[in-house]
DNA sequence: CATTAATAATAGTAATACTATCATTAATAA
DNA sequence: TTATTAATGATAGTATTACTATTATTAATG
C-alpha cells in the first residue's frame, strides 16, 4: 500500500478498486502513459495488457470498458485539482489571491508534489488538457451523470464559483466563469501547442505562464 | 444540382466531392442525422450505408474514414457560420453591434435560412455544440493542420478577432476571446441541457437566449 | 451504340471490444 | 499445515468495426 492520500472516487467507476492492488495500480500507471503517448482513440485494453504483461480479461475485472477507465482518470484529475485548491487556498484570506491560486492550479497542476507514485501528474494533465472534454461530450452523459460520474467536476465548479462570489458577490455567472476558466486552460494550452492561430498565448520553455496571465486578465476584467 | 451557394471546403477532406452527386449529398444528409441521433462514436459507415440503401465501399469512395467525414461536416459548419457573419454584418458600421451579431450567429445559427436542402442546420449545430471539439482534439492535429483542415476555424477566429479589435484596439487577447466565444457557446448550450450545475444558463423553450445574454455580458466586460 | 464512370454486390481480412472457461498462484482462515 | 477462496493468467471464441479488393450492373456521355 502506497503512502499518501488515497483519492476517493465514485465507486461506480470501477469494478474492483485499482488503488488496492499491484495490477490495479499498473493499469492506472500505464494507461496514463499509453493514452498520453498515443491518444485515447488508439488506446486499447489489449495494448495495455501487453504493456503490463497481463491480459485483457484481467483489465476487464477492474473497468467495464476503456471509456470508463478514461473517465476514472479524468475524475482522478478533477479530484486532485480540487485537493490542490483546497490545501493551497486554506490559509489565504484574500479572495482575489485565492482565485489566482486556483488559476495557477489549473495551469500548473503537474508541478505540484505527486500524491501517489503510480500517477504521473504531468502526463495526466496533458491528457486532460488535450482530450479530457471527450469524457462528457457523449450520448451517455445523462445516464452517467445520474450515476454521479461527473460529481468531481461539479464540486470543482462549485468551489471555484464560491471564490468568484467572494471576489464579486454581484457577479451573475459564477459557474459559467468557473468552468470556463478550467476549459480555457485546457483549450489554450492545447491551442498554443497545436493550433497557435486560435489563441494569443504561446508556450515558452514548456511553461504556461502566458496562459496563466491571460486567465488572470480575464478574471480581473470580468469581476471588476 | 441544388440551388444556392456551394460551400467550398478543403479538397483534401474528400476523395470525390459529395456535393456533386445524389449519393454524396445523401451521405452528408444522413450522416448528420445519424450522428445527431446516436453520436459520433456509434456512427459507422456500415450503418450509414444501410440507412441510405448503399454500401460501405461506395461511401469509402467519398471519404477516407469517418473521422474525415466528421471533419468535413464540422468544416461545413465553420464555413457556414463564417458566411452568416459576413452577410449579416455586411452593412453594419457599429463594431459593438457587429459583435452582437456574431454572438447571435454562434448561438442561433440554425435559425437562419438553410443554404442547401440536404444539410439540416439545426442538427448540424447540435452536433457541433456537443461533439465538434473532438475533431481537433486528436493525435493527428498537427498532420491535419498542416494540410489546412482547420483553416475554416482559423478564418472564423480571424474574422471575429478583427471585430474585437475594432471594438477595443488595445485588447490583448483577440484570438483567445474569439475562439472562447465559439467554444463557450458550444459548451454552455451543452451544459445547460446535460450538466446544468456546470453553467448559469438554462435553455427555455429550446431557445438559447440566456447563453447569448451571458456571452454578450462577458464581451461587454472584457472589452470595456 | 460503344465507352466510361459511378455505384452496387459480394467477399474477405485484421483489429477491436468484448465474454467465457479453466488453470494456476497467492493470501488467509481454520 | 492444509483447505478454502480470491485474484490473476492463459486461452479461446464471437460480433462488430474498419477497412480493401473484385466483379457485376447501371447510368451518363460522346
Amino acid at each position: 500500500m502506497s503512502v499518501g492520500i488515497k483519492i476517493s472516487l465514485n465507486e461506480g467507476l470501477y469494478l474492483r478498486d485499482p488503488q488496492d492492488s499491484d495490477l490495479g495500480r499498473n493499469i492506472i500507471k500505464y494507461s496514463i502513459i499509453l493514452i498520453d503517448e498515443f491518444g485515447i482513440e488508439s488506446f486499447t485494453f489489449k495494448k495495455l495488457a501487453i504493456k503490463i504483461n497481463s491480459t485483457e480479461a484481467s483489465i476487464y475485472r477492474y473497468f467495464v470498458n476503456k471509456h470508463i477507465l478514461f473517465l476514472y482518470l479524468v475524475n482522478w484529475y478533477w479530484e486532485w485539482v480540487n485537493y490542490l485548491i483546497r490545501i493551497n487556498t486554506m490559509n489565504i484570506t484574500n479572495s482575489k489571491a485565492k482565485l489566482g491560486i486556483i488559476i495557477h492550479s489549473f495551469v500548473a497542476a503537474s508541478n505540484e508534489n505527486p500524491l501517489v507514485e503510480y500517477v504521473n501528474e504531468s502526463r495526466l494533465q496533458r491528457i486532460v488538457n488535450s482530450e479530457g472534454m471527450k469524457v462528457y461530450h457523449t450520448k451517455d452523459v445523462d445516464a452517467e451523470n445520474s450515476k454521479g460520474f461527473f460529481k468531481s467536476y461539479k464540486d470543482l465548479a462549485y468551489a471555484v464559483s464560491a471564490v468568484i462570489m467572494e471576489v464579486n458577490p454581484s457577479f451573475k455567472y459564477p459557474y459559467t466563469l468557473a468552468t470556463n476558466l478550467f476549459e480555457m486552460t485546457n483549450n489554450h494550452i492545447f491551442f498554443a501547442q497545436h493550433l497557435p492561430r486560435l489563441t494569443d498565448a504561446s508556450i515558452v520553455d514548456n511553461e504556461n505562464d502566458e496562459v496563466e496571465n491571460m486567465l488572470n486578465y480575464f478574471v480581473e476584467k470580468l469581476l471588476a
